[in-house]
DNA sequence: GTTATAACCATAAAATCCCATAAAATAATT
DNA sequence: AATTATTTTATGGGATTTTATGGTTATAAC
């Protein structure tokens, strides 16, 4: 499977639709379904996305929790019952459902940033903000820190 | 066999009828019998809904249960005494029975809930209630969870 | 008859399809 | 390398379809 790479903004247009990166969606056009599977994220002011597929793993491994674990009805509970699934329309655009919208500040644009194996939607602005919280928690935890190494 | 995800908040007209979600019918699309199957769940407050393939799945397994396990006629007693089969009218509309309604504290409004191979039917805040004490102890024993990570 | 159930018709909102276009990216040519 | 041609991409809008919801009429049960 390829990977969710670099970051791309986008606009919403006035019917809520906007375009899901096109080397995004080169990601996954070997997927059955053609689309994304959205969720509100745990952790941060943003929009958790990743492809059907990805999705149905992380609900087997749920399963596969130990018997014992507490959180594995929860987990799975909630993997299926929060999961917004998306189809591209004909020309690669989704509409993203009101609530997350709003979970993530977003009215008018959008940025699609990649993270591998799943991607994030944000608020451009929220999203340069907490790159550079990031970095700085990075500078100070890694000062000599190389890329590649 | 695609999967129930979401969750579809929907309203009860004055005949009792309600729409079963769009795309919860289109998971049920290669079924013989077009409709669902509805019993009272065993562990919560709300209804749990099946297809008729999957429920005679369930009863398959039931039945290869040793002859000598009590669980099993318990078990087969639930599943058959107290399933309701449903069929869509034309529009895709259910009527639940009064007892289930009342087993889930429906009234006028009602929450389908994707759990993946099955659904439930909740009331809405009760179900909102459930959610967030889930994403309580979620985060309680998973803080930097991501999904799709 | 009365009541409940099923079939039928209607409608507003939402989602989807279809077509068009300008900008950007890519490929081809000189 | 520079220019031109071709394709892809993001974006926009109108037309059509689907969906959820409501009401009305027919049919069956008691």
């Amino acid at each position: 499977m390829s990977l969710f790479l670099s970051s791309y903004e986008n606009r919403l247009d006035s019917k809520g639709r906007i375009s899901v990166p096109a080397s995004f969606r080169a990601a996954l056009n070997s997927e059955k379904f053609a689309g994304v599977v959205l969720y509100r994220s745990f952790t941060n002011n943003c929009i958790d996305g990743l492809s059907m597929s990805r999705m149905e793993v992380l609900a087997d491994a749920a399963d596969k929790m130990g018997v014992f674990d507490d959180t594995r009805d929860d987990l799975s509970a909630m993997l299926f019952a929060d999961a917004r699934p998306l189809a591209f329309d004909v020309t690669g655009r989704i509409i993203i459902p009101a609530d997350l919208l709003q979970h993530a500040g977003i009215t008018d644009t959008a940025i699609f940033v990649g993270r591998g194996n799943s991607f994030q939607i944000w608020n451009p602005d929220a999203f340069r903000r907490a790159q550079n919280d990031a970095l700085a928690r990075l500078r100070k935890s890694h000062p000599d820190l190389v890329i590649g190494d």
